[in-house]
DNA sequence: ACGCAAAGATGCAGAGTCTGCAAAAAGTGC
DNA sequence: GCACTTTTTGCAGACTCTGCATCTTTGCGT
């Protein structure tokens, strides 16, 4: 662990981020032209310039690199989270995260275009992509909670991933609350996401964002009376 | 034995089923034991009694048999949905309509519980999991669509899946607040039964789940009170 | 009962995915 | 330049998944 990178990271780190940087660029160029389901490791890695064998050094599956794009964009939306002024309530503060994140990824258009023409035509690889937003989910009810005045940072570690010997004791110390605000909030930018790209000619996405936010906080139906839940 | 069948259906259909369930119930208790990487679909055929073949003939994927489980569910769900009475917000019909589905599935509480052990310590399985439940929020959400007085019966055809050829005209008719619905329910649900998993022991489901549902009712805004998470 | 057509099961060949291992190559610090 | 660490690569081998031909079972009319 050498740090110390003045400038800029070491020569090695760099060349590890072209290479995956190059493998993503690659798959997901090849993926939109010929159908990702026909786009092999061999392909992918020697369009990257890579061998096949290296390409696993990066990714566990094959179809992790057409999953795994924004991998680090929900540790910096974290980061924001915490970082917002006090008076936002939570579901504001990860509101204006994510429309920031959102802002800086519509500068990239073009990957990001091909990539969710990649999705589009994959419903396999759709399921895969959100299912791995799911994992972010708990780190995201982490740093709620965190905000929440809770105050207790839990733990430092970060992005121990779903099945982390430590995800269970992170789980139960959670409560309720931060882990529905969390799922709520990730759920909701999603659909945000997802209503516009089907329309990207009719509606601009700020309006539609702002509008899906809007609708949450103002409590999404009229309450009614109480039904009581089937217990038996 | 060659009579019309009464009420079930025919021998073929219900062989049928028969094999599907017992490689389900084969590969769960197979992974439950020795860990589902390590569970091969020649184990899982053998122990069902088929050929390897065939295993393919019933799942597109060897994962797909550790994700399959609650397939069906979903559908007597919309179904529920639908037929509520009509004083209950969309919400409530969605709870209700799920209360329902979740209590019949504790009478086969060993096939879950076995399922859930596999996902918990599999977590690639998990995020595919999630991923393929929300395959079903779109059904959903038209479903929701419809019960909301818009009336519009939209289209018959049902779990066309992600990627169906209609799938995008389908999302291109649906209004913002039945998607957000969807999702917001949706979440809500996953959000309240891991809750449970994580302490079983301490906690009554039906509880969970009507205080998860009473937070979304309430509206997320966190009255930021009780700091301290009053469990244990 | 008989026989035919449809559906399902099976075996096999072959392409593709993914892992462990050990040697070669490249980056880092002295 | 020299030792040390990390990364890349080739290779063997197990496993996943598909297309195709064949054989068995089931559904149904006669």
């Amino acid at each position: 662990m050498t740090e110390g990178n003045p400038a800029g990271v070491g020569l090695r780190e760099r060349k590890k981020r072209a290479t995956r940087a190059a493998l993503v660029a690659a798959a997901v160029r090849l993926a939109a032209e010929h159908g990702a389901e026909h786009v092999t490791v061999d392909a992918i890695s020697e369009a990257a310039g890579v061998s096949a064998r290296t390409f696993f050094n990066y990714f566990d599956a094959r179809d992790d690199v057409f999953v795994m794009i924004g991998a680090d964009a929900s540790a910096r939306v974290r980061q924001a989270v915490l970082a917002a002024p006090a008076e936002l309530s939570p579901l504001e503060a990860l509101r204006d995260a994510v429309a920031i994140e959102l802002a800086e990824i519509e500068q990239q258009q073009e990957l990001w275009r091909l990539h969710a023409e990649v999705l589009r035509h994959s419903p396999h690889l759709l399921a895969r992509s959100l299912g791995a937003h799911m994992a972010d989910e708990l780190a995201l009810a982490e740093t709620l909670a965190e905000r929440m005045g809770a105050g207790s940072p839990l733990f430092a570690g970060d992005r121990a991933g779903l099945g982390s010997p430590d995800d269970e004791r992170r789980r139960r110390a959670l409560g309720l609350h931060p882990r529905l605000l969390a799922a709520v909030g990730i759920a909701a930018v999603r659909v945000a996401v997802e209503h516009w790209c089907v329309r990207q000619d009719e509606l601009a996405f700020a309006d539609v964002f702002r509008e899906t936010f809007d609708h949450l906080a103002a409590g999404l139906p009229a309450p009614a009376g109480p039904a009581g839940p089937a217990d038996r």
